[in-house]
DNA sequence: CTGAAAGCGCTTACAG
DNA sequence: CTGAAAGCGCTTACAG
């Protein structure tokens, strides 16, 4: 019975033209019944709704022959929920800088989410203004927002954001913000770098950082943290800031004297390295460098590159785990969750 | 007048509990004007609605002062319509494998899409029978396909799918399918490494792959390309296959008593020379090695990478562009693109 | 066990 | 110029 083609000629719809969707509503006509069984049938959901099994069967065969497929964005709007979470870059560029470490971030976001059915969406902060467009619009269930700032504009934004909110890599929590934070121990990362080029005899040390970054939260927070390991120390601290180019780097590095230098990425480690490389300056044997992250790049580095490691891609899994708790309505326990930073001691330091 | 807050009575909503979100209704009520107007004055379109001034302040008033964001999900439900693309990885590990592969791709896409008003979502093949579920739930207007495979179940898969395709890295299109192939040009790239080579004297060249890689795309056509250009030459080809870890693969090599091995991608050529290094075998003194995508990272390996350039980056992009234009109803005037290849000569190979 | 109907928040012919 | 109403394709109280 009902094998025909669904008629469906209340609507009259042009059949004729494009290919219209199959609707649930042409599975239930084709099976002879409700929109009601087909849903629970076909998509679960509902548990009071029962419908007996040669009804379901019958169900499933007509959506079989009509080759019927959900319509997410249906379901996504009658649900209030998309399982779709963002993942907020503060530029484009964001993708391509770190050499790893956009990688990894994507990569242990992915792992958690998959598994548990979402979906991942990439956002650049392009125009500021727009965040709350983009996170406010319904498409979203929640967001990784990767080296939130703590300008006041911005933690009014956060607030205004109607979603759930995971900062990442953002340092420490703002008073009354609802968002979590995950972040690395830049403290203990820096007093570990420090103690070791002090213990290799170093008393000059400088901290390197592209003025482009002199606002990013890590930037910031290392610096600092250098200064207070130097300070406990009772040295002297060197700040170097550089255009991004590195533009004369190595002039002004090697102005200050230092014997050896931390860079608050292992990009700029890398990049430094090659500017040394070309000016003639051996690394360690004049200068000692160290970078942070310590991701398979350091590895392929010349010299290897001794480097303050983060656990990048088991804090992203991390911060995804936290922000489908939240999203499901779980309350964390606590608002901020630091992960170790270790010290991967390869080639680019040695003894002044 | 209408300065009090909506009383929205006639349905009684629950505005006592959760925060519910603002829609048009509440903005045209507060307004005392239909939604039509709300939605062209607030949303543009439809131009043949028009609105006179004065209303229109008024409609952007009330909308500011209730705070009011639209629901996008809603607006893609009405108008079958996302501004989302996708990107399809065949697997999860696809994203942190390539040192920089990924990065470049995504970062291509990204910057044509986030430019034009698109999102990009990230998905990976997790389950190959579920992909057309995926792709066909309304919540993607296309999708870049990444290393799409040529085997027939896949080939069907394709003409399933309801929404553009953009196939990357995948070869030669397939006869009828409605994709559309954007790639580089293996056989010149790999004709281009084996001259080089030749050129060096070497006589006795390897190629190397992962066994798991059998049957991907790029690793079908480099395997074959390479073949052709030794062939062409009256030499003799040497394709070795190692499984991912590399055990035992120098070993392997050192058997077939290569001079050379020209291996499929560059993060295998460095994984390689991890392996050489330590079974004390000097690159390119006694081994000549050839990488295949020549991303920065070739910058940094010891000694650096000699290896065949496909600019991926720029693939990227162009794949993202073509698949606005299909989705924007334009038939292309090609059905694949192919890429140009070259040799970037670093310090990883020498003559015999 | 089963179905008719309301409603998620938009946009857009259509009629005044 | 303006608005009432239909409808995108789902899910889910609610009533039988």
């Amino acid at each position: 019975m009902s094998h025909q083609p669904p008629a469906s000629d209340k609507k009259a719809r042009a059949r004729s033209s494009a290919p219209r969707q199959v609707t649930l509503r042409d599975v239930a006509e084709a099976a002879n019944v409700s929109t009601t069984a087909v849903s629970r049938v076909l998509h679960g959901g509902d548990a009071s709704v029962r419908v007996s099994e040669e009804r379901a069967a019958q169900i499933r065969a007509a959506a079989e022959r009509l080759n019927y497929r959900v319509n997410a964005v249906a379901r996504n709007l009658r649900m209030s929920r998309t399982h779709t979470i963002g993942v907020l870059f503060e530029n484009l560029n964001g993708l391509a800088d770190g050499p790893l470490y956009t990688t990894h971030l994507l990569d242990g976001v992915a792992s958690v989410l998959f598994r548990r059915g979402y979906r991942l969406t990439l956002l650049a902060e392009i125009d500021h203004s727009d965040i709350i467009g983009s996170l406010g619009d319904g498409q979203l269930d929640g967001v990784i927002w990767c080296k939130l700032a703590r300008d006041p504009e911005t933690v009014s934004l956060i607030h205004k954001t109607p979603i759930p909110i995971v900062a990442f890599n953002a340092a420490a929590a703002e008073e009354g913000t609802a968002a979590l934070y995950v972040t690395c121990d830049n403290g203990e990362g820096l007093e570990l770098a420090v103690d070791h080029l002090w213990q290799l005899g170093h008393r000059k040390i400088a901290f390197l950082y592209e003025s482009e970054e002199v606002n990013t939260p890590d930037c910031v927070d290392r610096r600092e943290a250098y200064q207070k390991a130097i300070a406990t120390r009772g040295g002297v601290h060197i700040v170097v800031e550089c255009p991004w180019k590195l533009n004369r780097a190595v002039d002004e590095l090697k102005a200050t004297g230092c014997t050896s230098v931390i860079c608050w990425t292992e990009s700029l480690a890398g990049r430094l390295l090659d500017k040394l490389g070309e000016a003639g300056i051996s690394v360690p044997g004049e200068l000692s460098v160290i970078g942070f992250d310590s991701t398979q790049f350091c590895e392929t580095t010349t010299p290897r590159l001794t480097a303050i490691r983060q656990p990048i891609r088991e804090m992203a899994a991390y911060a995804a785990e936290a922000l489908l708790e939240l999203i499901g309505g779980n309350k964390p326990d606590k608002q901020s969750t630091v992960f170790p930073c270790s010290l991967d001691i390869r080639n680019s330091t040695a003894t002044v």
